[in-house]
DNA sequence: TGCATATTTCCAGAATTATCGAAATGAGCG
DNA sequence: CGCTCATTTCGATAATTCTGGAAATATGCA
């Protein structure tokens, strides 16, 4: 991922509506929801939804489909898994001691390109 | 965290200066950097720079300490953990067969609140 | 104390974004 | 073929954000 891309899947999440579409399709899975439905469960005029939707999917965070005559859109799992990546990248160069562990977070914060240690019980200066 | 802090920090990020700048905290590691050098290395004014540590650090994103006559910024390492789990929160929630596995990613998709059974071969509708 | 340097605050202008009503588009169904 | 409903596009307005120059503040040192 470069840095526009992440710019662009961050910029698409940093606003309180379209974080809640995206965790809302996040909720709903694979099988997705539509725009009536989620527009209806959000409280957002159908055409401000679209305009959200539209910037998820330019980011790439979801996709859409069709079915009969509604549109489904649902979460891109990859792609949200490749930003999160993306944000630790490089994580704890030339310090590896103070890298955070998995066991703190619940998440390794290290993907594979920048492995992390264990942690040790240093402080930083 | 909720909502309003997790777009406090994807706001936050979502800008490209502000990603860089803290990309290059997270390279610089527990170490930091100061506002002198960010700025000099990324060639923004001073005046911008303390803009966007500003927003970065009332994110929770950054933390600064003084060091001699310097500001020192350094990256939460926490925070960005915790900024991850929260978009990956209740992923695949009736669906888990669909859940991103970690091989696929090198990341844990799912926190240990709404832990990731093995991925199956099914597909979605 | 007073100077030098690092950093932040203040200000104003330019650019971008969020919102929703009204109108247009698209897809199935009778 | 034309109706109907779901969704998107258009347009206009309001609000927010990014930017850097100038001035203010802070810290250590002579």
């Amino acid at each position: 991922m470069q840095i526009k891309e992440a710019v662009a899947a961050l910029s698409a999440l940093a606003q309180e509506s379209r974080l809640a579409v995206f965790r809302h399709l996040v909720e709903a899975g694979p099988a997705g929801d539509t725009p009536g439905n989620i527009a209806a469960s959000l409280g957002v005029a159908p055409s401000t939804l679209s305009f959200h939707l539209k910037e998820l999917a330019n980011a790439g965070l979801v996709a859409s489909r069709s079915a009969s005559r509604y549109h489904i859109y649902s979460a891109d799992y990859e792609r949200m898994a490749a930003l999160m990546t993306y944000l630790s990248q490089n994580c704890c160069r030339g310090q590896p001691d103070e890298c955070l562990t998995p066991a703190e977070t619940g998440l390794s914060a290290c993907p594979p390109s920048s492995p992390c240690p264990p942690a040790k019980k240093g402080k930083a200066p």
